[in-house]
DNA sequence: ACTTAATTTTATCTTTTGGTAAAATATATC
DNA sequence: GATATATTTTACCAAAAGATAAAATTAAGT
Protein backbone atom coordinates (compact mmCIF):
# COMPACT_ATOMS: atom_id res chain seq x y z
CA UNK A 1 0.00 0.00 0.00
CA UNK A 2 1.71 3.01 1.10
CA UNK A 3 2.08 6.20 -0.51
CA UNK A 4 -0.84 7.04 -3.09
CA UNK A 5 -1.53 10.69 -2.19
CA UNK A 6 -3.72 11.82 -4.51
CA UNK A 7 -3.37 9.29 -6.91
CA UNK A 8 -5.24 8.93 -10.62
CA UNK A 9 -6.34 5.49 -9.62
CA UNK A 10 -9.60 5.15 -8.58
CA UNK A 11 -8.88 4.40 -4.48
CA UNK A 12 -10.42 0.61 -3.84
CA UNK A 13 -12.63 1.49 -0.45
CA UNK A 14 -10.98 -1.83 0.49
CA UNK A 15 -7.90 0.56 1.40
CA UNK A 16 -9.71 3.64 1.78
CA UNK A 17 -10.12 4.24 5.36
CA UNK A 18 -9.61 7.71 5.54
CA UNK A 19 -10.73 9.66 8.56
CA UNK A 20 -11.81 6.34 10.00
CA UNK A 21 -11.52 5.01 13.53
CA UNK A 22 -8.68 2.28 13.61
CA UNK A 23 -5.23 2.61 12.37
CA UNK A 24 -4.02 -0.76 10.37
CA UNK A 25 -2.62 -3.04 12.72
CA UNK A 26 0.79 -5.11 12.81
CA UNK A 27 -1.14 -7.95 11.35
CA UNK A 28 -2.81 -5.62 8.99
CA UNK A 29 0.18 -4.04 7.55
CA UNK A 30 2.10 -7.16 7.47
CA UNK A 31 -0.27 -9.64 5.55
CA UNK A 32 -1.27 -6.50 3.44
CA UNK A 33 2.26 -6.66 2.35
CA UNK A 34 2.88 -10.28 2.09
CA UNK A 35 -0.34 -10.55 -0.58
CA UNK A 36 1.19 -7.67 -2.80
CA UNK A 37 4.58 -8.65 -2.45
CA UNK A 38 2.56 -12.63 -3.96
CA UNK A 39 0.88 -10.95 -6.01
CA UNK A 40 2.87 -8.77 -7.96
CA UNK A 41 4.94 -11.79 -8.85
CA UNK A 42 1.80 -14.18 -9.73
CA UNK A 43 0.56 -11.40 -11.69
CA UNK A 44 4.07 -10.74 -13.60
CA UNK A 45 3.87 -14.65 -15.05
CA UNK A 46 0.21 -14.73 -15.67
CA UNK A 47 -0.95 -11.60 -16.03
CA UNK A 48 -4.29 -9.67 -14.69
CA UNK A 49 -5.84 -12.68 -15.95
CA UNK A 50 -4.33 -15.80 -15.74
CA UNK A 51 -3.14 -15.01 -12.51
CA UNK A 52 -5.53 -16.89 -9.92
CA UNK A 53 -6.34 -16.13 -6.22
CA UNK A 54 -5.32 -19.74 -5.09
CA UNK A 55 -2.26 -19.19 -6.80
CA UNK A 56 -1.75 -15.93 -5.11
CA UNK A 57 -3.04 -17.37 -1.51
CA UNK A 58 -0.31 -20.17 -1.49
CA UNK A 59 2.48 -17.75 -2.54
CA UNK A 60 1.76 -15.73 0.44
CA UNK A 61 1.21 -18.66 2.76
CA UNK A 62 -2.64 -18.08 3.20
CA UNK A 63 -6.00 -19.16 2.61
CA UNK A 64 -8.17 -17.37 -0.31
CA UNK A 65 -10.63 -16.59 2.01
CA UNK A 66 -8.33 -15.22 4.28
CA UNK A 67 -6.67 -13.43 1.69
CA UNK A 68 -10.32 -12.02 0.20
CA UNK A 69 -10.06 -10.49 3.85
CA UNK A 70 -7.79 -7.99 2.76
CA UNK A 71 -8.37 -7.63 -0.74
CA UNK A 72 -11.80 -8.18 -1.72
CA UNK A 73 -11.65 -8.96 -5.17
CA UNK A 74 -8.89 -9.55 -7.36
CA UNK A 75 -9.60 -6.60 -9.44
CA UNK A 76 -8.85 -4.69 -6.33
CA UNK A 77 -5.63 -6.64 -5.48
CA UNK A 78 -4.51 -6.14 -8.96
CA UNK A 79 -5.18 -2.60 -8.64
CA UNK A 80 -3.43 -2.01 -5.56
CA UNK A 81 -0.70 -3.77 -6.76
CA UNK A 82 -0.98 -1.43 -10.22
CA UNK A 83 -1.13 1.78 -8.15
CA UNK A 84 2.20 0.79 -6.14
CA UNK A 85 4.27 0.32 -9.42
CA UNK A 86 3.32 3.43 -10.98
CA UNK A 87 4.21 5.27 -8.02
CA UNK A 88 7.68 4.23 -8.11
CA UNK A 89 7.87 4.00 -12.13
CA UNK A 90 6.93 7.96 -12.80
CA UNK A 91 9.16 9.05 -9.63
CA UNK A 92 12.44 9.32 -11.57
CA UNK A 93 10.89 11.01 -14.91
CA UNK A 94 9.28 13.50 -13.01
CA UNK A 95 12.61 14.52 -11.49
CA UNK A 96 13.88 16.50 -14.38
CA UNK A 97 15.16 19.23 -14.17
CA UNK A 98 16.00 22.35 -16.90
CA UNK A 99 18.29 24.43 -14.35
CA UNK A 100 20.71 21.29 -14.79
CA UNK A 101 22.40 20.55 -18.07
CA UNK A 102 21.42 17.62 -20.19
CA UNK A 103 23.92 15.49 -19.71
CA UNK A 104 23.93 15.38 -16.01
CA UNK A 105 20.16 15.32 -16.28
CA UNK A 106 19.75 12.38 -18.28
CA UNK A 107 22.68 10.39 -17.77
CA UNK A 108 21.07 10.30 -13.94
CA UNK A 109 17.13 9.39 -15.80
CA UNK A 110 19.02 6.73 -17.09
CA UNK A 111 20.35 5.59 -13.74
CA UNK A 112 17.57 5.38 -12.15
CA UNK A 113 15.45 3.29 -14.28
CA UNK A 114 18.25 1.00 -14.68
CA UNK A 115 17.77 0.89 -11.35
CA UNK A 116 14.72 0.39 -11.03
CA UNK A 117 14.75 -2.60 -13.18
CA UNK A 118 17.46 -3.93 -11.09
CA UNK A 119 15.20 -3.27 -7.91
CA UNK A 120 11.74 -4.33 -9.08
CA UNK A 121 11.97 -6.38 -12.00
CA UNK A 122 8.83 -8.40 -10.92
CA UNK A 123 6.69 -4.61 -10.50
CA UNK A 124 8.28 -4.03 -14.33
CA UNK A 125 7.09 -7.05 -16.19
CA UNK A 126 3.64 -6.31 -14.32
CA UNK A 127 3.37 -3.34 -15.91
CA UNK A 128 4.59 -4.13 -18.86
CA UNK A 129 2.33 -6.88 -18.96
CA UNK A 130 -0.51 -4.04 -18.49
CA UNK A 131 0.65 -2.41 -21.09
CA UNK A 132 0.79 -4.48 -23.90
CA UNK A 133 -2.19 -5.98 -22.93
CA UNK A 134 -3.59 -2.82 -24.37
CA UNK A 135 -3.50 -0.85 -20.98
CA UNK A 136 -7.10 -2.13 -19.99
CA UNK A 137 -7.25 -0.59 -16.25
CA UNK A 138 -4.24 1.59 -16.54
CA UNK A 139 -5.22 3.22 -20.08
CA UNK A 140 -7.09 6.65 -18.45
CA UNK A 141 -3.90 7.11 -16.18
CA UNK A 142 -1.44 7.22 -19.20
CA UNK A 143 -4.19 9.42 -21.09
CA UNK A 144 -4.08 12.01 -18.41
CA UNK A 145 -1.72 11.99 -15.86
CA UNK A 146 1.46 10.74 -17.62
CA UNK A 147 0.23 12.68 -20.71
CA UNK A 148 0.87 15.77 -19.07
CA UNK A 149 4.26 14.53 -16.94
CA UNK A 150 5.38 13.20 -20.34
CA UNK A 151 4.48 16.57 -22.19
CA UNK A 152 6.10 18.76 -19.50
CA UNK A 153 9.31 17.08 -19.69
CA UNK A 154 9.31 16.96 -23.25
CA UNK A 155 9.05 20.75 -23.02
CA UNK A 156 12.28 20.87 -20.60
CA UNK A 157 14.25 18.15 -23.24
CA UNK A 158 13.07 20.71 -25.67
CA UNK A 159 14.93 23.53 -24.18
CA UNK A 160 18.16 21.54 -23.89
CA UNK A 161 17.98 21.32 -27.54
CA UNK A 162 17.30 25.12 -28.47
CA UNK A 163 19.97 25.71 -26.05
CA UNK A 164 21.84 23.74 -28.32
CA UNK A 165 23.26 21.84 -25.15
CA UNK A 166 21.85 18.92 -27.56
CA UNK A 167 21.36 17.39 -30.56
CA UNK A 168 18.36 17.68 -32.63
CA UNK A 169 16.61 15.07 -30.68
CA UNK A 170 12.69 14.98 -30.62
CA UNK A 171 12.16 14.74 -27.11
CA UNK A 172 9.12 12.13 -27.05
CA UNK A 173 11.14 9.58 -28.75
CA UNK A 174 14.02 9.87 -26.67
CA UNK A 175 12.37 9.57 -23.43
CA UNK A 176 10.90 6.18 -25.08
CA UNK A 177 14.07 5.13 -25.87
CA UNK A 178 14.95 5.36 -22.45
CA UNK A 179 12.10 3.18 -21.33
CA UNK A 180 12.43 0.68 -23.97
CA UNK A 181 16.54 0.33 -23.13
CA UNK A 182 16.18 0.27 -19.52
CA UNK A 183 12.83 -1.78 -18.99
CA UNK A 184 13.98 -4.04 -21.26
CA UNK A 185 16.40 -5.75 -18.77
CA UNK A 186 13.58 -6.54 -16.59
CA UNK A 187 11.07 -7.42 -18.50
CA UNK A 188 13.07 -9.27 -20.47
CA UNK A 189 15.43 -10.97 -18.22
CA UNK A 190 14.72 -14.58 -18.79
CA UNK A 191 15.92 -13.70 -22.61
CA UNK A 192 19.09 -12.52 -21.30
CA UNK A 193 19.45 -14.61 -18.69
CA UNK A 194 19.36 -17.57 -21.62
CA UNK A 195 22.17 -15.45 -23.77
CA UNK A 196 24.07 -14.34 -21.51
CA UNK A 197 23.66 -16.46 -18.62
CA UNK A 198 23.00 -12.60 -16.59
CA UNK A 199 20.79 -10.80 -14.28
CA UNK A 200 21.09 -7.56 -12.79
CA UNK A 201 21.19 -9.00 -9.69
CA UNK A 202 24.55 -9.37 -10.99
CA UNK A 203 26.48 -5.83 -9.51
CA UNK A 204 29.32 -6.72 -12.53
CA UNK A 205 26.37 -7.15 -15.02
CA UNK A 206 24.84 -4.38 -13.92
CA UNK A 207 27.25 -1.44 -14.02
CA UNK A 208 28.37 -3.37 -17.45
CA UNK A 209 24.93 -2.40 -18.49
CA UNK A 210 24.38 0.57 -17.05
CA UNK A 211 27.54 2.16 -18.95
CA UNK A 212 27.28 0.43 -21.99
CA UNK A 213 23.66 2.32 -22.40
CA UNK A 214 24.85 5.59 -21.33
CA UNK A 215 27.65 5.44 -23.41
CA UNK A 216 25.66 4.81 -26.76
CA UNK A 217 22.85 6.83 -25.78
CA UNK A 218 24.64 9.96 -24.80
CA UNK A 219 27.09 9.99 -27.66
CA UNK A 220 23.85 9.58 -29.39
CA UNK A 221 22.04 12.59 -28.22
CA UNK A 222 25.30 15.28 -26.81
CA UNK A 223 26.43 17.52 -29.54
CA UNK B 1 1.25 -22.74 -40.08
CA UNK B 2 3.35 -22.64 -43.55
CA UNK B 3 7.15 -22.13 -42.88
CA UNK B 4 8.29 -24.11 -40.15
CA UNK B 5 11.07 -26.42 -41.74
CA UNK B 6 12.86 -27.89 -38.95
CA UNK B 7 12.04 -25.34 -36.86
CA UNK B 8 12.76 -25.99 -33.20
CA UNK B 9 9.82 -25.80 -31.57
CA UNK B 10 7.73 -29.50 -31.05
CA UNK B 11 5.78 -30.38 -34.10
CA UNK B 12 2.21 -30.58 -32.14
CA UNK B 13 0.53 -33.38 -34.26
CA UNK B 14 -2.39 -31.95 -35.05
CA UNK B 15 -0.41 -30.22 -37.79
CA UNK B 16 2.25 -33.28 -38.00
CA UNK B 17 0.90 -35.03 -40.91
CA UNK B 18 4.39 -35.81 -42.65
CA UNK B 19 4.10 -38.37 -44.88
CA UNK B 20 0.68 -38.65 -44.92
CA UNK B 21 -2.43 -39.39 -47.37
CA UNK B 22 -4.56 -35.99 -48.27
CA UNK B 23 -3.23 -32.55 -48.53
CA UNK B 24 -4.62 -29.85 -46.51
CA UNK B 25 -8.17 -28.75 -48.28
CA UNK B 26 -8.75 -24.91 -49.03
CA UNK B 27 -11.33 -24.94 -45.79
CA UNK B 28 -8.73 -26.59 -43.75
CA UNK B 29 -6.40 -23.73 -44.42
CA UNK B 30 -8.74 -21.04 -44.24
CA UNK B 31 -10.23 -22.08 -40.97
CA UNK B 32 -6.99 -22.78 -39.55
CA UNK B 33 -5.70 -19.18 -40.59
CA UNK B 34 -8.55 -17.69 -39.09
CA UNK B 35 -8.14 -19.82 -35.50
CA UNK B 36 -4.66 -18.66 -35.66
CA UNK B 37 -5.20 -15.13 -36.54
CA UNK B 38 -8.03 -14.61 -33.81
CA UNK B 39 -5.71 -16.53 -31.42
CA UNK B 40 -2.77 -14.29 -32.09
CA UNK B 41 -4.82 -11.18 -31.30
CA UNK B 42 -6.57 -13.27 -27.86
CA UNK B 43 -3.49 -14.18 -26.35
CA UNK B 44 -1.86 -10.59 -27.25
CA UNK B 45 -4.42 -9.11 -25.09
CA UNK B 46 -4.47 -11.71 -22.39
CA UNK B 47 -1.74 -14.15 -22.31
CA UNK B 48 -1.22 -17.75 -22.99
CA UNK B 49 -3.13 -18.16 -19.70
CA UNK B 50 -5.65 -15.30 -19.80
CA UNK B 51 -7.31 -16.15 -23.09
CA UNK B 52 -10.30 -18.69 -23.54
CA UNK B 53 -11.20 -20.75 -26.09
CA UNK B 54 -14.19 -18.96 -26.40
CA UNK B 55 -12.75 -15.44 -27.21
CA UNK B 56 -10.93 -16.80 -29.97
CA UNK B 57 -13.59 -19.15 -30.94
CA UNK B 58 -15.97 -15.83 -31.12
CA UNK B 59 -13.39 -13.84 -33.16
CA UNK B 60 -12.38 -16.65 -35.43
CA UNK B 61 -16.50 -16.59 -35.92
CA UNK B 62 -16.84 -20.23 -34.95
CA UNK B 63 -17.78 -22.64 -33.07
CA UNK B 64 -15.79 -23.94 -30.11
CA UNK B 65 -16.08 -27.92 -30.70
CA UNK B 66 -15.28 -26.63 -34.42
CA UNK B 67 -12.05 -25.07 -33.08
CA UNK B 68 -10.99 -27.63 -31.00
CA UNK B 69 -11.44 -30.04 -34.76
CA UNK B 70 -8.19 -27.57 -35.83
CA UNK B 71 -6.41 -27.59 -32.48
CA UNK B 72 -6.99 -30.03 -30.45
CA UNK B 73 -5.88 -27.82 -27.42
CA UNK B 74 -5.26 -24.53 -26.33
CA UNK B 75 -1.57 -25.37 -25.65
CA UNK B 76 -1.39 -26.83 -28.82
CA UNK B 77 -3.00 -23.70 -30.66
CA UNK B 78 -0.67 -21.71 -28.15
CA UNK B 79 2.48 -23.09 -29.88
CA UNK B 80 0.98 -23.08 -33.64
CA UNK B 81 0.45 -19.17 -32.79
CA UNK B 82 4.35 -18.78 -31.00
CA UNK B 83 6.26 -21.18 -34.15
CA UNK B 84 4.31 -18.63 -37.02
CA UNK B 85 5.87 -15.53 -34.56
CA UNK B 86 9.11 -16.75 -34.19
CA UNK B 87 9.68 -17.10 -37.38
CA UNK B 88 9.52 -14.08 -38.82
CA UNK B 89 10.81 -12.58 -35.48
CA UNK B 90 14.23 -14.58 -36.01
CA UNK B 91 14.78 -13.52 -39.86
CA UNK B 92 16.31 -10.51 -39.93
CA UNK B 93 18.86 -11.24 -37.31
CA UNK B 94 19.56 -14.44 -40.00
CA UNK B 95 20.78 -11.63 -42.83
CA UNK B 96 23.61 -9.74 -40.90
CA UNK B 97 26.57 -10.38 -42.99
CA UNK B 98 29.97 -9.38 -41.60
CA UNK B 99 31.03 -8.72 -45.56
CA UNK B 100 29.58 -5.37 -45.65
CA UNK B 101 30.14 -2.62 -43.82
CA UNK B 102 28.35 -2.23 -40.16
CA UNK B 103 26.66 0.48 -41.06
CA UNK B 104 25.08 -0.40 -43.68
CA UNK B 105 23.91 -3.96 -41.92
CA UNK B 106 22.74 -2.32 -38.41
CA UNK B 107 21.00 0.08 -40.37
CA UNK B 108 19.55 -2.67 -42.49
CA UNK B 109 18.75 -4.72 -39.18
CA UNK B 110 17.18 -2.14 -37.68
CA UNK B 111 15.03 -1.19 -40.52
CA UNK B 112 14.18 -4.94 -40.63
CA UNK B 113 13.17 -5.20 -36.97
CA UNK B 114 10.96 -1.62 -37.04
CA UNK B 115 9.04 -2.86 -39.91
CA UNK B 116 8.44 -6.15 -38.47
CA UNK B 117 6.56 -4.06 -35.36
CA UNK B 118 4.59 -2.27 -38.12
CA UNK B 119 3.36 -5.14 -39.92
CA UNK B 120 2.94 -8.02 -37.07
CA UNK B 121 2.16 -5.63 -33.72
CA UNK B 122 0.00 -8.42 -32.47
CA UNK B 123 2.65 -11.01 -32.81
CA UNK B 124 5.52 -9.19 -30.91
CA UNK B 125 2.60 -8.48 -28.08
CA UNK B 126 2.72 -11.93 -27.72
CA UNK B 127 5.91 -12.70 -27.70
CA UNK B 128 6.65 -10.29 -25.29
CA UNK B 129 3.95 -11.54 -23.18
CA UNK B 130 5.59 -15.13 -23.59
CA UNK B 131 8.75 -13.45 -23.02
CA UNK B 132 7.91 -10.98 -19.89
CA UNK B 133 6.18 -14.09 -18.73
CA UNK B 134 9.60 -15.88 -18.10
CA UNK B 135 8.88 -17.60 -21.53
CA UNK B 136 7.27 -20.93 -20.23
CA UNK B 137 6.92 -22.32 -23.53
CA UNK B 138 10.39 -20.86 -25.64
CA UNK B 139 12.68 -21.33 -22.73
CA UNK B 140 14.01 -24.73 -24.68
CA UNK B 141 14.13 -22.38 -28.23
CA UNK B 142 15.82 -19.29 -26.43
CA UNK B 143 18.29 -21.67 -25.15
CA UNK B 144 19.48 -23.46 -28.14
CA UNK B 145 18.39 -22.17 -30.92
CA UNK B 146 17.79 -18.53 -30.58
CA UNK B 147 21.47 -18.31 -28.56
CA UNK B 148 23.53 -20.11 -31.33
CA UNK B 149 22.10 -17.35 -33.77
CA UNK B 150 22.74 -14.51 -31.49
CA UNK B 151 26.34 -15.67 -30.45
CA UNK B 152 26.94 -16.08 -34.36
CA UNK B 153 26.03 -12.90 -34.98
CA UNK B 154 27.45 -11.47 -31.91
CA UNK B 155 30.88 -12.89 -33.28
CA UNK B 156 30.17 -10.73 -36.52
CA UNK B 157 30.05 -7.08 -34.70
CA UNK B 158 32.70 -8.18 -32.81
CA UNK B 159 34.67 -8.51 -35.97
CA UNK B 160 33.33 -5.05 -37.00
CA UNK B 161 34.52 -3.70 -34.25
CA UNK B 162 38.06 -4.86 -34.24
CA UNK B 163 38.00 -3.66 -38.00
CA UNK B 164 37.26 -0.12 -36.89
CA UNK B 165 34.34 0.53 -38.37
CA UNK B 166 32.60 0.25 -35.03
CA UNK B 167 33.27 1.75 -31.58
CA UNK B 168 34.00 -0.55 -28.76
CA UNK B 169 30.83 -1.55 -28.24
CA UNK B 170 29.15 -4.76 -26.54
CA UNK B 171 27.81 -6.71 -29.25
CA UNK B 172 25.28 -8.25 -27.40
CA UNK B 173 24.33 -5.34 -25.85
CA UNK B 174 23.84 -3.61 -28.85
CA UNK B 175 21.21 -6.22 -30.14
CA UNK B 176 19.54 -5.88 -27.21
CA UNK B 177 18.99 -2.41 -27.36
CA UNK B 178 18.18 -2.97 -30.78
CA UNK B 179 15.74 -5.11 -30.23
CA UNK B 180 13.96 -3.58 -26.85
CA UNK B 181 13.79 -0.02 -28.94
CA UNK B 182 12.64 -1.61 -31.94
CA UNK B 183 10.03 -4.27 -30.00
CA UNK B 184 9.14 -1.06 -28.09
CA UNK B 185 6.88 0.45 -30.63
CA UNK B 186 4.66 -2.60 -30.86
CA UNK B 187 4.37 -3.96 -27.88
CA UNK B 188 3.72 -0.72 -25.80
CA UNK B 189 1.70 0.68 -28.41
CA UNK B 190 -1.32 1.78 -26.11
CA UNK B 191 1.41 3.83 -24.07
CA UNK B 192 2.69 5.55 -27.24
CA UNK B 193 -0.67 6.20 -28.82
CA UNK B 194 -1.87 7.76 -25.10
CA UNK B 195 1.22 10.35 -25.73
CA UNK B 196 1.38 11.22 -29.33
CA UNK B 197 -1.41 9.75 -30.47
CA UNK B 198 0.12 8.42 -33.09
CA UNK B 199 0.94 4.50 -34.11
CA UNK B 200 3.48 2.94 -36.63
CA UNK B 201 0.32 2.31 -39.16
CA UNK B 202 0.73 6.29 -39.63
CA UNK B 203 3.20 6.50 -42.45
CA UNK B 204 4.79 9.75 -41.35
CA UNK B 205 5.08 8.38 -37.59
CA UNK B 206 6.38 5.48 -39.20
CA UNK B 207 9.51 7.19 -40.57
CA UNK B 208 9.83 9.30 -38.15
CA UNK B 209 9.80 7.01 -35.74
CA UNK B 210 12.02 4.71 -38.02
CA UNK B 211 14.58 7.58 -38.75
CA UNK B 212 15.29 8.84 -35.35
CA UNK B 213 15.90 5.28 -33.69
CA UNK B 214 18.54 4.91 -36.22
CA UNK B 215 20.12 8.30 -35.88
CA UNK B 216 20.55 8.66 -32.54
CA UNK B 217 22.08 4.76 -32.45
CA UNK B 218 24.14 5.21 -35.20
CA UNK B 219 25.63 7.75 -33.96
CA UNK B 220 26.02 6.02 -30.72
CA UNK B 221 27.57 3.53 -31.87
CA UNK B 222 29.60 4.33 -35.13
CA UNK B 223 33.59 5.56 -35.15
C1' DA C 1 -9.85 -12.34 33.46
C1' DC C 2 -13.35 -10.95 30.59
C1' DT C 3 -15.42 -8.93 26.83
C1' DT C 4 -15.29 -7.18 22.28
C1' DA C 5 -13.39 -6.83 17.90
C1' DA C 6 -10.26 -8.64 14.46
C1' DT C 7 -8.61 -12.55 11.97
C1' DT C 8 -8.66 -17.20 10.14
C1' DT C 9 -10.75 -21.54 8.75
C1' DT C 10 -14.18 -24.70 6.83
C1' DA C 11 -17.74 -25.57 3.88
C1' DT C 12 -20.07 -24.29 0.00
C1' DC C 13 -22.04 -21.95 -4.24
C1' DT C 14 -21.95 -20.29 -8.97
C1' DT C 15 -19.81 -19.30 -13.13
C1' DT C 16 -16.38 -20.02 -16.33
C1' DT C 17 -13.59 -22.84 -18.98
C1' DG C 18 -11.11 -26.58 -21.45
C1' DG C 19 -12.54 -30.43 -23.50
C1' DT C 20 -15.60 -34.70 -25.30
C1' DA C 21 -19.41 -37.43 -27.60
C1' DA C 22 -22.24 -38.05 -30.94
C1' DA C 23 -25.46 -36.59 -34.12
C1' DA C 24 -26.19 -33.62 -38.16
C1' DT C 25 -24.69 -31.40 -42.22
C1' DA C 26 -21.88 -30.38 -45.99
C1' DT C 27 -18.26 -31.69 -49.46
C1' DA C 28 -15.83 -34.53 -52.49
C1' DT C 29 -15.24 -38.74 -55.28
C1' DC C 30 -16.78 -42.18 -58.07
C1' DG D 1 -26.74 -39.35 -57.63
C1' DA D 2 -24.91 -42.57 -54.17
C1' DT D 3 -21.40 -43.21 -50.94
C1' DA D 4 -17.66 -42.07 -48.15
C1' DT D 5 -15.26 -38.51 -45.90
C1' DA D 6 -14.71 -34.10 -43.86
C1' DT D 7 -16.75 -30.46 -41.23
C1' DT D 8 -19.96 -28.34 -38.06
C1' DT D 9 -23.39 -28.25 -34.43
C1' DT D 10 -25.70 -29.45 -30.17
C1' DA D 11 -25.58 -31.14 -25.73
C1' DC D 12 -22.86 -32.01 -22.14
C1' DC D 13 -19.13 -32.85 -18.37
C1' DA D 14 -15.58 -32.19 -14.87
C1' DA D 15 -12.36 -29.19 -13.03
C1' DA D 16 -10.97 -24.66 -11.89
C1' DA D 17 -11.75 -20.25 -10.10
C1' DG D 18 -13.88 -16.12 -7.94
C1' DA D 19 -16.52 -15.28 -4.22
C1' DT D 20 -19.63 -15.73 0.21
C1' DA D 21 -21.43 -17.44 4.83
C1' DA D 22 -20.81 -18.56 9.06
C1' DA D 23 -18.39 -20.75 12.56
C1' DA D 24 -13.98 -20.95 15.07
C1' DT D 25 -10.01 -18.88 16.73
C1' DT D 26 -6.91 -15.26 18.12
C1' DA D 27 -5.68 -10.71 19.70
C1' DA D 28 -6.80 -6.13 22.08
C1' DG D 29 -8.78 -3.13 25.40
C1' DT D 30 -10.44 -2.72 30.01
Amino acid sequence: MTLNQGFPLPAEPDTDRAGEKRRDSRIQVRNREKILDAATEIFSMYGRRGATLDQIAEKAAMSKPNLLYYFSSKEKLYLAVLRDILEIWLQPLKELDERESPEREISAYIDQKIRFSQLYPTASRVFANEIVAGAPVLKPVLDSYLRDIVKKKARVIRKWVKRGELADVDPYHLIMMIWAVTQHYADFAVQIDSLLGKSLDDGRFYNQTRKHIKRILMRGILK
